[in-house]
DNA sequence: ATCAGCATGTAAGGCGTTACATGATTCA
DNA sequence: TGAATCATGTAACGCCTTACATGCTGAT
């Protein structure tokens, strides 16, 4: 595998589960894990190939219906092993880059409906976000009893708890701009 | 300026306020906004460069004691401009990594230990980063008359009350994986 | 017929990190 | 004298995004 290639883990992680396409696994990229994960094709279908050359992942024999070529990836014993491996290695690194603080931090040089306005456009976005964590977290409390989904759930508490910290952050940030 | 490198905002940012060497600025990116952007030289120093041709910065004449070479950069008009307009851009990506996250979505897989362990890992550094967070608030706080300062204390309580958030998140996870 | 969604893949280019190369100054 | 800090810069490489190229299937 890839030295540092996160993706690569996301694809094991999600192959553990089921077995899955390409697209496949960009779909579920982008509902499930796309508030602290993102990824594209690009990057997607390369992984999946040198994964493959790499023992990782292997290739099912699938139900070709004649159509349009469908590749359904399997996970592997190498790569079940690589994938617990990762999550044994004790460091982990959480990259953030907001760039709605750099517009606060550097928010000074220019009048403070600038700063104002920025803090609005990140609240109205928090909210819609906040609004589907909460649909998700709903959808999830009825199935809490298998095993799987309480790791899902975790994630989207995560989410919905940073994101009430980002709404009460907004509240005080425009109530120390307007005084 | 290059299309969408955010480097050369975070530059401009910083020599708004005083005039800077390449040095001065990676070590201002490493404390005080290094929570929630991050910059290492080797992106710094080409971005310098290009931004001169560009017009955005300009040397500034340096009292060279006959010392190593020290190049003192001075914001420009248009680099001004630049700052203000990307300010008053209503499109702002935060974009957020969150490989904890990873291993918690996927921690099914393994034992519950590796999950409880991996929660305590992030702890640790989350309390150890909310200690320097409060550290920096108690120091702006003296100085909180002068404008630019508000700005500053604005990022700061935004990681605060996330960090906090994260705590708070850290003690459910834990108490749903140990029940 | 045509459009959205399913499905795979490549190419160009941008951005960034790490490691390396170089050398001065200051302090123990 | 040696280490830490100040200071600038380049080279190699890796990773990712965007855009493009291609074509099937099913619904309207």
């Amino acid at each position: 595998m890839a030295k540092d290639r996160k993706i690569d883990l996301v694809i094991l992680g999600l192959l553990s589960h089921e077995d899955l396409t390409g697209y496949d696994i960009k779909k579920q990229i982008d509902s499930a894990i796309s508030f602290f994960w993102k990824g594209s094709f690009g990057s997607i279908y390369p992984a999946l190939g040198e994964m493959e050359k790499g023992g990782l992942v292997k290739r099912r024999k699938s139900g070709n219906t004649g159509g349009r070529e469908k590749i359904i990836y399997q996970i592997t014993k190498t790569g079940m092993d690589t994938l617990k491996t990762w999550l044994n290695d004790e460091k982990a690194t959480n990259d953030l880059k907001y760039e709605t603080l750099l517009k606060m931090y550097f928010g000074g040089v220019e009048d403070r409906n600038v700063t104002i306005r920025n803090i609005e456009i990140f609240e109205k976005q928090v909210r819609e976000d906040l609004k589907l964590l909460k649909f998700y977290k709903e959808n999830l409390e009825k199935v809490l009893d298998q095993e799987t989904h309480v790791h899902y759930y975790l994630t989207v508490l995560f989410g919905i708890e940073t994101y009430e910290a980002y709404l009460r952050w907004c509240k005080k940030a425009m109530k120390m701009i307007l005084q």
